[in-house]
DNA sequence: AAGTGGTCTAGACCACTAG
DNA sequence: TAGTGGTCTAGACCACTTC
C-alpha cells in the first residue's frame, strides 16, 4: 500500500519520530477515537513503508506517553480515560494513612463568563475570551477536602451544559474526551500554602485562615493546547498531596 | 568473552530486563564509577552473549529511569548528579514570576541522633537506630524561602562530619554519590499545608500561623533503599512548587 | 488455526568524537 | 581514520487472544 504522506529518511529526522505526526493526527482527528485499536504494526509499516521494528519505536514513544495502549494479542489502542488511568495520573490527593480512593464530586456552580487576566494567560486565549465556569466540591470518604474552581475555553466545548456536566457517568477528563475528543496528555500545577478565604473556609469545614494547599493546574492537550485551567484548594489535615519522581520504576 | 553470570533465554524474564542486573550491580559495586564509561554496546553484546539490540534495550532502560547517560560518538556513562540534572529532577521550588535559581544553602544545626518513631518508619530502619540530623536554610535570591530538616541513617555516612557536609562544593545528592557511592535515583514527597510554628517563623520571616507548604520526602536508591528522609517548611509567598505530568515531550 | 503484539537476532549504514 | 552510539532493516520465533 503506498503512503499517505510518504516519510523521509533523509530529512535529518529519524523516520520513528515522524511517524509520530501522522498517527497523533490520526488521533485528533477521528480516523481513531479513544478506545479503538489503530492499525496492525504490520500494516502501518507497509502503509508508511518502513519495517515493523521502526514502527514499533514509535508507537512505543506514545505508549509511553499514555497516548497509545498496547494489549497482546488484540492490537494497539487509542488511550481512554477510565477512571483508573485518571487516578493514576493526575489526581494526586491520597489519605494521609490509608489507601487512594475515588473522590465523590457535587457541582455547586455552573456558569458562562468571560475570561479574567489569569485564566485567559493560563489557557492561551484573549482577554474576555467566552470560558466556561464550574465549581465542584470533591468529598473523599464522606469528607469534603478539595474545592475545585475549574475554567474551559467555551470555544473547544460547544454545547456543554450543567445538565450534561453533572449527568455524566465518568471523569470530567473522559467526558472531554468522548463528547468532544479532547484528550488531555499532560499537566503543569502550581502549589502553595494558603489561609482558607471565608467561603472556602465554610464548605471544607475549617476555620477562617487555617492553611489550606492551593493548586493551580494547566491541563494540555496535543500541541501543547491547554484546554482546561483550574484552581484546588485542599483541606490537607487528613489527606497529602502525594507524587514520586524518577521516572523508573525499582530498578 | 565469557558471560561473568550468564543470562537465560528461557527464565520468562527477557533478556534485556535481566541484563538490568548485572549493569546496577556494576554500577553500585564500584566497577564503574559515577562519571566513567561502561563498556561499549559491542562489548557487553559479547560478554553476555546477546545482540547488540538487546544490549540497547536494557541500556535504554536505564537511561530513562536516569541511571545511565549516553553520548553519541563518546560513550555511554554513569549518571553523575551534577547541579543541572539535581536541579532539574529534585528540586521543585520556583520563584512565583522569575525563572528557577540555584538556592544558597546554610547549614543550621549538625548533630548526631536516634532515630524517631516517624524517621525509622521513612527509613525503613530500626526506632533508635544511629542517625544524623541537618538542619539546612536555604535561600532564593537572597530571601529565606525553605527550612530543611534532613534526617540520613548514619551506617550508610560513615565518617560523615559537619565540616565535611558543609565544605562540599557541590550539590548534597553529589555529596552523597561521590563519597558514599549513594546515588539517589527517585524520592517520593508528600505535601500538606501547615501553620508556622514560631521557631520556623521567626527564620523565615513569616507570621507564626501563617501558611507554609510542608513538604516530607524519601530519597531512594538502588533496590528502592531509603537513603534520606527530609521535611522541608516552605514559604510559598512568592514561590511555588512546580510539577508536570504526563512523562510524553510535547506531541 | 490465524492474527496480534513481544522478544531477539545479525548486520548495514549514518553521525559524531577523538587522535 | 578508528571507534562510539544512533538509526533502520528483514526476519525468526514466542506468548497471548480469538474463533
Amino acid at each position: 500500500m503506498p503512503s499517505r504522506s510518504p516519510l523521509d529518511a533523509g530529512a535529518g529526522r529519524p523516520l520513528y519520530e515522524q511517524l509520530r505526526g501522522p498517527l497523533l493526527e490520526g488521533i485528533s482527528q477521528g480516523r481513531w477515537k479513544a478506545g479503538e485499536p489503530i492499525p496492525t504494526e504490520a500494516a502501518l509499516a507497509a502503509e508508511y513503508a518502513v519495517s515493523i521494528g521502526t514502527v514499533r519505536k514509535a508507537v512505543d514513544a506514545l505508549v509511553a506517553g499514555g497516548v497509545l495502549v498496547r494489549m497482546q494479542g488484540k492490537g494497539t489502542f487509542v488511550a481512554s480515560h477510565n477512571a483508573r488511568r485518571m487516578m493514576f495520573h493526575f489526581f494526586h490527593i491520597v489519605p494521609r494513612e490509608r489507601d487512594k480512593t475515588y473522590p465523590e464530586v457535587r457541582t455547586l456552580e455552573f456558569r458562562r463568563d468571560r475570561a479574567d487576566a489569569e485564566a485567559a494567560r493560563a489557557l492561551a486565549i484573549p482577554r474576555d475570551e467566552r470560558v466556561i465556569r464550574i465549581r465542584n466540591l470533591l468529598t473523599l470518604a464522606g469528607t469534603p477536602v478539595i474545592l475545585d474552581h475549574i475554567t474551559l475555553p467555551a470555544e473547544l466545548f460547544p454545547g456543554l451544559s450543567e445538565k450534561i456536566f453533572t449527568s455524566r457517568d465518568n471523569t470530567i477528563y473522559h467526558l472531554y474526551q468522548s463528547r468532544y475528543g479532547i484528550n488531555v496528555l499532560r499537566t503543569d500545577e502550581r502549589l502553595r500554602a494558603v489561609p482558607a478565604a471565608a467561603a472556602q473556609a465554610g464548605i471544607l469545614g475549617v476555620a477562617p485562615g487555617s492553611p489550606l494547599l492551593e493548586i493551580r493546574r494547566v491541563a494540555v492537550s496535543f500541541r501543547d493546547r491547554p484546554v482546561e485551567w483550574r484552581i484546588s484548594a485542599v483541606n490537607t489535615s487528613a489527606h497529602d498531596y502525594h507524587n514520586r519522581f524518577g521516572k523508573g520504576e525499582a530498578p
